[in-house]
DNA sequence: GGTGAAAGCGCG
DNA sequence: AAAGCGCGCTTTCACC
């Protein structure tokens, strides 16, 4: 075909997105056929219009060095875009498949293993002024991060799309890129919309559990309180109590034999001290990490703006950066309150992994056992174990690869149940143990062991090698086994979140807008007006919607839940129950 | 004065 | 109740 049918007015099948050596931005389209047009520059401030207009005519998959920095500027002047590809993230992921063929090229490109650009996830896009898109453009180059030159786009591009080529399964591997493309969309998306968080609501906690704001450098009235309990149960009345070195000495000399200041070991004791001291870490707790020094940091505008990392964990699974998104305590959801006239749609996937695991292995049994109801239930019914809550033991100890204690000894009775399923993850361990590499359903690998962990092998088989280099070694591959046990379920289950959210995100994106005076103006302008995620805990979703739609927000992410279980199981009988609550606020029950 | 490790605890 | 996976954050403390 020739390059001019390939043009501007042809609707591109991918645009890439980068600058050109002058430093000004430029696009590139790809028709369906791999025809491409000539780069067309565009003036910054005529970016976000151009990328809009490119959209509108056919929904390319943008192709850009980095989704944080791209699409956060973006969604501040109100440009949603459908789908992307997001090199640094495919990179990373392709440059250690197993499934691919001949990945030399790619992982020669080391400037694309950059971590994210610190710079675009510490500062969430600024809602306010209607900034110049991209004015980033008259700043100096960035130092850290992926290249965001067109032509090195352009280039790794082709690299990526050559290493798809020669995967064993390019079908699963290209889900995967797609999928974690998506989920960096949503990521920046849920950046931008934010969680809508009530301050009132939360200093109501606090309050009610510290004491009233105490002024600067002074601790709450019932920290200074308990605190006291605490040292006059110790007959110590300067006990540092938190410190936990210095705190250890003086519990020892008031003849708790603690071995450490944790939580489980102070529970093994009886001293009238204890109840107390655990009271007091548990405040401590709240203060130092969600107190109001958080809340005047973190939200702003009825918003808490978490900054999340798409792909931060080895597994695939998301990491925050900031505010710790991902760690918020329950006892703050009453906190995430929907704006006036709308409403949270909540929802999290009963157990998961274990779901994830049975429709890997293809096992009938554990299929069975969670086919429309509890699944730790009908493991109980299965007769393997004789309880609720020895199930959850045994499976989360099956999965994680417990050996000892209750969890340990109660996984065999499983073994006995569910042979396929443990064959699975006890074959990913013993792979992780000698040193391979093992690989989600969809195909993220694991890193091939370091240096170090080779080395503790070979020196442990020398014939010099003493006891201590044999038990050495022993335990860093059992460790090893442990991490590849749990990463084929942990990855995969992250991967159907994955395509939960991106299937969701579509979903939303079709709802009519509410009417203007209806809109919840915190939320930025591509969000105020329609049903758009709010928050995401891995296995967890909430929608804030317009409560008029909240009944079909809700259908729509049950919907979601079975087309993520459809494409990636896809003959499997394995469902994917969801516990679900449409409330103003998100508490559970 | 900054840096980094470790302890401890929050989340799945 | 136990000690097995993956994280981030705050604080303390040893060290430079």
């Amino acid at each position: 075909m020739p390059e001019s049918t390939a043009t501007a007015g042809s609707a591109a099948r991918w645009c890439v997105l980068g600058r050109t050596g002058a430093g000004a931005w430029a696009v590139v389209d790809i028709a369906a056929d791999g025809t491409r047009a000539d780069p067309e520059e565009i003036a910054a401030e005529e970016l976000a219009a151009a990328i809009a207009r490119r959209e509108h005519r056919a929904s390319p998959r943008w192709v850009w060095h980095d989704t944080a920095a791209c699409y956060g500027p973006l969604l501040a002047t109100g440009v949603r875009v459908e789908r992307c590809h997001d090199l640094r993230l495919c990179h990373q992921i392709l440059r250690h498949a197993d499934s691919v063929g001949d990945a030399a090229d790619l992982r020669a490109a080391r400037r694309w293993d950059a971590p994210p650009e610190a710079e675009a996830a510490a500062a969430p896009p600024a809602l306010e002024a209607a900034p110049t898109l991209f004015d980033v453009v008259a700043e100096p180059r960035r130092r850290h991060g992926v290249p965001d030159d067109l032509e090195e786009a352009l280039a790794e591009f082709d690299r990526q799309r050559e290493a798809l080529a020669s995967a064993r399964e390019p079908g699963r591997l290209g889900l995967l890129l797609a999928a974690e493309s998506a989920g960096a969309l949503v990521a920046a998306e849920l950046s931008a919309a934010g969680v809508p968080w009530d301050v009132d609501e939360h200093d109501r906690v606090l309050t009610e559990a510290l004491g009233p704001r105490p002024a600067a450098d002074t601790k709450p009235a019932r920290m200074i309180e308990v605190g006291a309990e605490v040292r006059r149960q110790l007959g110590s009345p300067d006990a540092p109590l938190d410190s936990p070195p210095r705190l250890l000495r003086v519990l020892r000399s008031a003849g708790i034999e603690v071995d450490s200041t944790s939580r489980w070991e102070l529970a093994k004791h009886e001293h009238p001290a204890i109840a107390p001291l655990l009271q007091y870490k548990k405040l401590s707790r709240l203060l130092t990490a969600n107190g109001w020094a958080w809340l005047d940091e973190w939200v702003r505008d009825g918003r808490y703006r978490p900054v999340y990392v798409p792909g931060g964990v080895v597994t695939g699974r998301w990491a925050s950066s900031g505010g710790g998104a991902l760690q918020i305590p329950r006892q703050l959801r009453p906190a995430l309150r929907a704006d006036p006239g709308w409403t949270l749609v909540s929802a999290d996937v009963a157990q998961l992994e274990p779901r994830v695991l049975a429709a890997m292995a293809g096992d009938r049994a554990m299929t069975a056992a969670g086919a429309g109801r509890d699944l730790y239930t009908g493991i109980v019914e299965s007769g393997a174990v004789a309880t609720r809550q020895e199930a959850k033991f045994a499976m989360l100890g099956a999965m994680y690869g417990a050996t000892t204690g209750e969890s340990g000894r109660l996984v065999p009775r499983l073994r006995r149940t569910y042979p396929a399923a443990m064959a699975l993850v006890d074959d990913a361990a013993e792979a992780g143990a000698r040193g391979g590499t093992v690989s989600t359903w969809l195909g993220r690998s694991t890193h091939a062991p370091d240096p170090e962990w080779q080395r503790v092998q070979s020196s442990a088989s020398l014939p010099e090698a003493t006891g201590r280099d044999e038990a050495a070694a022993r335990r860093a591959a059992r460790d090893r086994g442990r991490f590849t046990r749990n990463f084929v379920v942990q990855g995969t289950a992250a991967e159907w979140a994955l395509c939960w959210m991106a299937d969701l995100r579509q979903r939303l994106a079709a709802f009519p807008p509410v009417a203007e005076r209806d809109a919840a103006r915190a939320s930025g302008p591509v969000f105020e007006r329609r049903p758009h995620l709010a928050f995401f805990l891995h296995d967890e979703v909430i929608v804030h919607s317009p409560a008029e739609h909240a009944d079909a927000v809700a259908a729509a992410v049950r919907d979601s839940a079975a087309a993520a279980g459809r494409l990636l199981f896809g003959g499997s009988a394995v469902d994917f129950p969801l516990d679900l609550r449409v409330a103003e606020r998100a508490e559970k029950e």
